[in-house]
DNA sequence: GCTTCCATGATCAAGAATGATATTGTTCTG
DNA sequence: CAGAACAATATCATTCTTGATCATGGAAGC
């Protein structure tokens, strides 16, 4: 599934047409990555949430030359699925 | 962030009602939710991809028991920000 | 606004994933 | 279509995740 996908979903959904679909998901996409840089949480019950934490490790690797590069302290985006996600993930496979 | 900020983002970004933006929000999740249960990876280029990935860990443990569980093969939803996220994420803190 | 239900945190152990880097091929997006 | 972003890979040490359970805070429905 790609942007274009979640834009047809919506317009199947409602009425629009695909230029306002795809508005649509650029603006909850913006406000998504504006919440994050900012550090906030994103909880969606019944989905899952993101989280932003600071990353520790610490180490990395590179491998042509096999030496160990510290990695610079940053963050990571941490998504966990909620309860409903946990129950069609696992589905049969 | 929760559900009810993403309704309000697309409120202030387009013109609908609340109950519409909730309604897009509504699509828009179960469309995800859909693709993830399909085992299908959601990319989404400038944000981040969504990839359903098997569980590997196959150990959990009961504290008041202090026992070992053994973890049924399911399946996890992996999210891995993208480049855009990669660069506000790290952000000064 | 209130209530209900969901998510989180902590824990413990062991296995697994991450992180950086460069390259290549894929594929998404404008 | 063209261009850029993303996946995969190998590497190794460190951190983290997973699972269940209880309590609590918080989201969401009414």
């Amino acid at each position: 599934m790609i942007k274009n996908d979640i834009v047809l979903a919506i317009e199947k959904k409602t009425d629009f047409s695909a230029a306002k679909s795809l508005e649509i998901v650029e603006a909850i996409l913006k406000a998504l990555k504006d919440a994050l840089a900012d550090n906030s949480k994103v909880e969606i019950r019944g989905f899952g949430s993101f989280r932003v934490v600071a990353k520790k490790t610490g180490y990395g690797r590179d491998i042509r030359r096999q030496k160990q590069i510290h990695i610079t302290q940053g963050k990571r985006i941490k998504f966990r699925c909620g309860q409903e996600l946990k129950t069609i993930a696992p589905k049969s496979e």
